[in-house]
RNA sequence: CGGGGAGUGGCGCAGUCCGGUAGCGCAUCUGGUUUGGGACCAGAGGGUCGCAGGUUCGAAUCCUGUCUCCCCGACCA
């Protein structure tokens, strides 16, 4: 493994990549556009669905698991749904293989052919509203409010670890209601949900807003999003929250009796993250010495590392740190003790800043007779010398002093690359000079949207929930417009 | 699908132009010395050179075909 990491200045998506790889997040599979997440990586991505898990089922939703196969003529009930994913879905054909009669291997059995292709789930609105239809009759069994954990398949064309792959795990609830505004209720409660999960435990900011009809999800009647920056300036789409009208009961024919007797079309929603979260968590916080990980999702929250001359002063060491985790864990901190012999402090220290682990206590003779531990914090790479007395609360207050210096760091960043821009010219330097969110006015078309990213590759990441109303005229087209809405180039 | 690049021990690469039976760094294993910011010495193990044909006494190297992956664009979470 050689040592430095491309830096962000000279290749933002090469460190990027080399990144992911080096700290043991994921790594390429024999197969195009899928990804092996490695133990590591799992484990940040394992506490993002604990801590996500329980608020879905605070707000009362419960899990359940739909079948990975979809029957082909399904996915075509909903008329914009199928034209959204059509282009990228996985198709199975046969079920069967057989020896190849001309040579070694295996070829597909030709007599195996399906009477009707499956697809391979891209999104679970088809099977799971086929299944609603014999779920709901009555008023009484709404609302209905579950959530899958699973994985889908879109076939993109280029993909990048975490960030696009063609395989991905995800989230997506799948909720029915009575009313109109029941259901949207239900999209903003989930769109707070993630905006809190990422504020709270990535340490991520993020804008909620709505998107543009253009932008919005394949068969719904409004898309929300959570929209954040990464430290290239660029924005990435963090979440989704769909109201989708009684777009999929028509298409499946899901209707229920009210108490007056009456028979009406369910209303829905849908809403799902997805492994990108932890492309989003790298490119937010990291720096060119590697991850740089919240607290609250750190596999390792503390690391400990001896510095030793023999073994004598090795076990007494150990003995001392004991205490030290047998302190920390009471608190409920994940420690690390890496007393192993293959590699010296220096190569352990910088192993551990590549992997993100927020605090590192090293201990060594020195710090034996007096009583210390150096104790160093990855954020800001600063060390100092701290009493072993009280060390576990102190090193508590520091994780969460870590956590909240984290999340203001990126949210300064973040305002410091947002722009109020009036000229269609100012808005083009920017882009191209800075980066970053650009707020201007749009005369709500979607022929503006289109040319602008066609002339800008910028799109509208959300029109802001919280948009000021503020009388001005669109950027392009020079029409009237009544609030700003947040333009940037994206993921 | 367009444009670039690459397939050689686990990883990163050299060797290919000019054919002669495979090498370097890292990692691994053994032994020893080390350990406050990426240690050192000595020894060892490990490769049908992406795949299939062809040319040749002989192919990683030349020819033909084929597969795959990566990067940049158009599609998307």
């Amino acid at each position: 493994m050689s040592k430095a990491l491309p830096t962000r200045s000279e290749n933002y998506s090469e460190w990027y990549n080399e990144l992911v790889k080096r700290a043991d997040l994921a790594e390429n599979s024999p197969v195009r556009g899928c990804m092996v997440i490695k133990p590591y990586g799992y484990s940040i991505w394992e506490k993002m669905q604990r801590a996500l898990d329980d608020m879905f089922k605070e707000t009362g939703h419960t899990n359940a698991y739909f079948p990975l196969f979809i029957p082909k003529s399904y996915l075509s009930k909903e008329a914009s749904h199928v034209e959204g994913f059509a282009k990228e879905c996985a198709v199975v054909t046969h079920y069967r293989l057989k020896n190849d009669p001309n040579g070694k291997g295996v070829v597909v059995d030709p007599e195996a052919k399906l009477e009707e292709e499956l697809i391979v789930r891209p999104t679970s609105e088809t099977v799971i509203w086929s299944t609603y239809k014999n779920w709901i009759q009555s008023y009484r069994d709404l609302p209905l409010l579950i959530n899958q954990w699973a994985n889908v398949v879109r076939w993109e064309m280029r993909t990048r670890l975490f960030l696009r792959t063609a395989e991905f795990l995800w989230q997506e609830g799948h909720t029915a209601h009575a009313t109109a505004q029941e259901a949207v209720a239900e999209t903003k409660q989930m769109l707070e949900v993630y905006a809190q999960f990422a504020e709270e435990w990535m340490a991520v900011p993020v804008i909620k807003g709505v998107k543009t009809p253009n932008e919005r999800f394949a068969g719904a009647e409004d898309t929300y999003c959570i929209e954040a920056m990464m430290q290239d300036g660029k924005a990435l789409q963090a979440g989704t929250s769909h109201f989708l009208g009684q777009n999929f009961a028509n298409a499946f024919d899901v209707k229920f009796q009210d108490k007056e007797g009456k028979l009406d079309y369910v209303w829905g929603t849908s809403w799902g993250v997805s492994t990108r979260l932890m492309g989003a968590l790298i490119m937010a916080h990291s720096d060119d010495a590697g991850l740089v990980l919240p607290p609250k999702l750190a596999p390792i929250q503390v690391v400990i590392v001896p510095i030793y001359r023999n073994d004598e002063q090795l076990a007494q060491i150990s003995e001392k740190v004991a205490e030290i985790t047998k302190d920390l864990k009471k608190l409920g901190i994940s420690v690390k003790y890496d007393s192993s012999d293959n590699a010296k402090p220096g190569f352990k220290f910088a192993e551990y800043e590549l992997k993100g682990v927020p605090v590192r206590l090293a201990m060594g003779g020195r710090d034996l007779e007096n009583g210390t531990v150096e104790v160093a914090r990855r954020d800001t790479k600063t060390k100092e010398t701290v009493s072993v007395e009280g060390i576990a609360a102190y090193v508590q207050n520091l994780l969460n002093d870590i956590q909240e210096s984290i999340y203001k760091k990126a949210l300064q960043f973040r305002e410091e690359n947002t722009y109020k821009v009036d000229s269609f010219e100012e808005f083009n330097n920017i882009l191209d000079t800075k980066g970053g969110f650009i707020l201007a006015h749009w005369d709500g078309t979607s022929e503006t949207e289109e040319k602008i990213k066609e002339e800008t590759k910028a799109t509208i990441r959300c029109i802001p929930l919280n948009q000021e109303a503020e009388e001005g005229v669109c950027i392009y087209s020079g029409k009237p417009s009544k609030g700003r809405v947040v333009f940037a180039r994206a993921y």
